[in-house]
DNA sequence: CTTTGAAGCGCAATCGTTTGTTCTGTTAAT
DNA sequence: ATTAACAGAACAAACGATTGCGCTTCAAAG
């Protein structure tokens, strides 16, 4: 009894012994090797591992190669946060979008990614879903570390911009796109959404439309503000009279356009086009018009707004604004690095505003082969 | 002029003074500040400091209490690259997708962003562009300090694994979804492409669908020849017969469905339905069959797969194989966090399959009331 | 009166880099 | 022969946090 333990005994110490020197290779092998490694294996100390690696002239040609040499062979590469705290930056920017499936968004992104590139940036893209916390939170965790300056372009619950005051205090590089604060002055890149709601008016206008109706979003926010505006402006300019039982606000997805397509048909004295600040309510208002027998554009002719790309999909086409958002993140991006850069000096917020452009389409087809834009 | 050029040195060397400590006092206020800051201004040290914003039960309340109200006044938010640093680990898991703006990577996004905000994990989102150039030099740079795990679908040029290597013998956890590779030993989440059209040619059967065709993908890529041959079961399954001439690859866009449709339509025995291993295609199909007077879904039924967005804003509606992406991200995210909090003790490779689902509407709806899923 | 213990806080090492400065040789100039 | 100049490499101090350990102080226990 007692030999057998014995043996059990040795044999477990071996075993977990055996063990245990595997287990510490394993831990080695897989252990992220870092410059002191390299140092130590290759007889030299750090700085000369750091400056052989980023070609520093003052290292011997024949030791950098060396260096370099073991260094790609065993896969490393520097630690993020180490080297960009020690340099004090992180060379990336932030990119806050309320969400990113949505087209728009989507767009902007690339803009911003080229640009970002291109200036040897990297892009951290991260979305609210349109919850103000969430955003309060990322801004907060964001900064301080994790990128040198910010583009965001806010959620829609956002009503102030109170949570980016100490990114501003802080000294942050920070551009807002698309939906902004007035409150925060800061650099901004906006639409004129005036100008692209009066051209698509007109072109109704141009087509032959005399009761133009207008799908509006929450005039709480500027975008939709500015886009009834124009709207207004277009038919006063025109000399058509403003007819209020036309116009409808928060129409922002596909089924208020399907309701009030209803509405509208209803009426005795309907429209006989509509400009809408959203593509979605007139795919709605579309479903709707076929179903009641409705002629698009003939009876009643739509222009839609940011032009998604089921207005080519859907029947018929439909007509809509162009926002050029691959413009507006170039134009972003470019301003926020101009901004990070020039950090010590004075720098004076700025504001872009983009003109959009107008699509036309089945929609809004009233007269054939006349094309307005 | 001697006085003149006296008083006006005096005045500049004042004004100059004037705006230097003004441009300092900003400077000073638009550091960031550290938690230096707050110890050398509290009488106390670093130590404490962090320790009670990280609320240590053995700094006393009182302490505390003032430390996190200085902090909370000025601002203070904890460097992330030095925690991290010091902690060996960023909380962070990358997501690297092809693109954001597919709508499929985006509801992917979700999934994984709701289960990491659940385990306090945050998400770095990446695109390559599908680009594999791309996505080589985001993997070497996401890794070392950025991310602690990754969660990735590899692009559409992507062949072999080659550059996940370095991860996985660094042990950095990684999950692959979507689009995976044979040759990368890791966890995978992916989805039963076979099953998923298998239902939705079973699904044309039942409607009555005698002669049906196929729109397939690349088929280098397993998910397209998967859904090809689930097609290919199906119909054997059934007893129907296989007819290469209906068989189409590489259908990856709304032309190509286009131009297809023309072809079927002159061929003296079209087939009664299609099934498509993609949206677009259908799209275009059924807007060729429009234009040709072919009937939706009477003379021929479509099933897609993915379920776009789209596929209920057009006319008609457009059945289609849902790939529970949501759910795809949440099984990914939580594969992954496991694998990163259980780090130390071996970790063995899973593939998990999850099961789609058949949405039907109308471009399949042969027989009225009869429904499959 | 000494010992024990715990509460409350400070010291200093550490994470992996970068980078200004210093040290060691070697060679050219005085 | 002495110095200056220089290349090449090492030393060491940051960057800003976290954290094991050690030092006080004071009260209760022995």
């Amino acid at each position: 009894m007692n030999i057998y333990l014995c043996i059990s005994d040795y044999l477990r110490k071996t075993i977990v012994k055996a063990w245990w020197r595997y287990f510490k290779q394993e831990m080695i092998k897989k252990k992220k090797i870092t410059i002191q490694d390299i140092a130590r294996e290759l007889n030299t100390t750090i700085s000369t591992v750091s400056r052989a690696l980023r070609d520093h002239p003052r290292i011997s040609v024949e030791t950098r190669e060396k260096i370099k040499k073991y260094a790609l062979e065993h896969d490393y590469q520097p630690d993020f946060r180490a080297a960009s705290l020690r340099q004090g930056s992180a060379r990336t920017i932030g990119v806050l979008v309320p969400r990113i499936d949505i087209h728009f968004f989507a767009r902007v992104l690339r803009g911003i990614d080229e640009v970002a590139s291109e200036n040897n940036y990297n892009v951290l893209i991260i979305q609210s879903l349109d919850s103000l916390s969430k955003e309060i939170n990322l801004v907060k965790s964001l900064v301080y570390g994790k990128v040198d300056g910010l583009i965001a372009s806010i959620s829609i619950e956002t009503l102030d911009g109170e949570h980016f005051k100490p990114l501003i205090n802080k000294g942050v590089p920070l551009v807002l796109f698309d939906k902004v604060l007035e409150d925060v002055d800061v650099t901004k890149v906006i639409i004129d959404d005036h100008y692209g709601a009066y051209i698509a008016v007109q072109h109704l206008i141009n087509q032959g439309c005399k009761r133009i109706g207008h799908f509006g979003g929450p005039q709480y926010l500027n975008i939709y503000k500015n886009r009834k505006q124009g709207y207004l402006d277009a038919l006063k300019d025109a000399g058509l009279k403003i007819d209020e039982s036309l116009i409808f606000d928060d129409m922002l997805v596909k089924e208020n356009g399907y309701e009030v397509m209803g509405k509208l048909h209803a009426m005795k004295n309907p429209p006989d086009a509509i400009f809408s600040s959203n593509d979605f309510a007139v795919v709605g208002a579309i479903m709707r018009a076929k179903e009641l027998g409705v002629k698009v554009p003939q009876d009643i002719a739509f222009t839609g707004f940011a032009n998604e790309p089921m207005d080519e999909i859907v029947d018929p086409t439909i007509s809509s604004v162009e926002q050029n958002p691959v413009k507006m993140g170039k134009e972003a991006a470019r301003l926020l690095i101009e901004q990070m850069e020039d950090k010590k000096s004075a720098f004076y917020p700025k504001t872009i505003t983009l003109k959009p452009s107008l699509v036309v389409r089945q929609s809004s087809m009233k007269k054939s082969f006349v094309i307005v834009s």
